[in-house]
DNA sequence: TATGAATGAGGTTTCATTCAT
DNA sequence: AATGAATGAAACCTCATTCAT
């Protein structure tokens, strides 16, 4: 669940041949499940993702999602709720105590958004996910910009406002929207998701790009 | 459909003193249940739209859209291939003939992107629905990227490599990347939809900030 | 439902062949659905009853049950709140009117719940579903209570009243509580559901038992 | 289980210092699940009754009903069995053997009735289960007419037979329906069952007006 | 022996599609 | 040409039964 850590893969934990152990913590089973259900969901959306699909990406059969999670809707919510970026509580920690300048700490802080987002496939199809349902699940949009959105956009002006401080930020209009200065690597996500199979990005130019310009806008001198 | 001109609307391109009304009619028929069918797509998804509550907003028997179509996924694609932004070449040719300076052109061509697709609720709503339903229907995300986001994007570079030329656009990376420019916008239409309702943008300022930012950088001097 | 008519017999309006006319008067089909519901719900109670064989019943398909009715639980209460015997007011108010001796009015009134419960059988069943459901659906108990139950009671009532003015009724406790005059018609109607196959009733006899019995009692003289 | 005699408890006839708790404690449980069967059996009917939910009122795991019994149909089977009275015998016995007049005995067989029947709420509800599971299950209606139905109709007809040679009861058609004799107390507990909660009963004068009933008639003289 | 997670057949319900009218 | 009743596949969900522990 867009979560970084190799070892969470269950395709890696190997060991032997192990035939369907019938019974298995609890927890576990309802992690499988999630794993699966968020795959499906992603692929499909919500509405046209059959609970079957689920049961059988996880490897049970066909009633089990139902006995762990009480509709297709809470184990939907259930999904989206265990996705968020697991990390985040972390780097948002790092950028705190970091005293590097400004123009650092923000390559570094786009570049997570980058590894996190824009080159993480699982992240990019919560992303879509949460723009498809969120009318039919408003909580779920409410929860992510709090958790994510709203998180971000208070680092990010923190440490603009520290920039301005030290005369490292030119103070602009830009400062009180700082979705602005994050917008190109959204826009490198939903194009990753929309048109990468025929239409590649280099995302290593691209990242500089986008470095580049909300640095220095297009304008000469 | 996020058509802003009136002469696409089939309905008024009448040619004689309207000898075959019944002819007529089959054509407002089907572009009535063709609107319907957007608003409805565009709410719930294309799962979870039931062609019956199609017909109902349409305004017509249950049966009516099958009839017209021969399956939901053939209306689903034909009210995607009817809604492009309709002006395009219009504005298209506009860039093309004049010959203001860089930062006005860039202005009147966010501009015209805010007024088309940020502040155009429909056009949001299109977005959403390639957003989530581009998996499924691959051809409809190519005709869109072909229709418009590589048109545009030509346009942008055109218009920079012109800037470059005359000493209004500074070289840099990002000018391979015209995305980068257009970004906060792509930015503020997913706000518009996923946010506006708890937290509201204003779209004013925003456009200010957009420009500002993609001009000068947040970099002082 | 336990119409007595016999031109509401869907099976004797036979015209040709008729190959399954695919649309027929809307009320025409909900009767058919609720008589066969009726059927099936009686011979297995409401949980066991599938709507699939409601449907192959009434000859129609799986779905059309759902169609006409909300759910599972809106068919059985529609088939019950039909069902009532329908000329039990025809009845009421020819005993209302009649100024016949006692003996014969009871003979009569008796005679009509035979007729029209214990030798009905689609009475019978009726009887059984209230019965088995009772819990589960406690308004149509109360339904039947006050639609029948209290009607005859009451006019049983009024029978012995006037049958003690007239010197024709003995006063007695029994007169508070007619329902014990009725009972072995009841009885009757249980036999005939659970024994009838191995232990049948003559009902012609048991009958005159019956009048006899709430007549004399068993006490000689 | 409608048992009022304690001595059938097998939990208390104990023999010894208890040598074998094992199987005490098989013999135990499977009572509790009987037990348990019987009110979720009476309060559901047999279709709609989950063995989760015996399991959890038994107090035992969810598969223990299943464990115990081979399938749902045996476990209902094995509780209808051991339900019927089991003091019946005794009583039968007593009957046999006194000799008082026919008023007082049919006055006590009458109250015993009103006591294990009407007034008994197990058995309210068994004569519910056989009424509405009869189709489904006619072997127990054959049971229990033959344990119940058919003795208690014997004895009440030698009982009458007694009475017509000592001249106490009054020969006629009644004495070969004996049913109609006890029908009033099938009515009050039906009553008891359907109506009870909004039309109480007052038992007591019932019984009474039963009684005054089947020995008096409503004729005067 | 007893547990309860797991299975999967089968039920209710939905809805795209058909077609008599 | 248009209607909407009717069809029936397929979805969600339930629950009797199994069986590893």
């Amino acid at each position: 669940m867009v979560k970084n850590t190799p070892q969470s893969d269950p395709t890696t934990d190997a060991s032997g041949p192990e035939p369907v152990p019938r019974r298995r913590a609890r927890e576990t089973r309802e992690s499988e499940i999630l794993e699966a259900a968020f795959e499906e969901f992603a692929a499909a959306g919500y509405a046209a993702t059959r609970l079957e699909d689920v049961a059988r990406r996880a490897g049970v059969a066909k009633g089990l999602p139902s006995f762990y999670f009480e509709s297709k809707e809470a184990l939907f919510k259930a999904v989206l709720r265990r996705v968020v970026l697991p990390d985040w509580d972390m780097l948002e920690a790092r950028f705190e105590q970091s005293d590097e300048r400004t123009a650092e700490a923000l390559r570094r802080l786009i570049a997570a958004v980058y590894e996190r987002l824009v080159e993480n496939p699982r992240a990019r199809r919560l992303l879509r996910l949460l723009i498809a349902e969120g009318p039919r699940f408003p909580e779920l949009t409410e929860f992510y910009h709090a958790e994510l959105v709203a998180r971000a956009l208070a680092l990010l002006r923190r440490l603009l406002a520290r920039g301005v401080e030290r005369g490292e930020v030119r103070p602009g209009p830009a400062l009180e929207y700082p979705q602005t200065i994050m917008a190109p690597a959204l826009m490198a996500a939903l194009w990753q998701l929309l048109f990468a199979e025929h239409h590649p990005l280099d995302l290593a130019r691209f990242f500089e790009a986008h470095l580049d310009l909300v640095a220095n806008g297009w304008a000469p001198g």
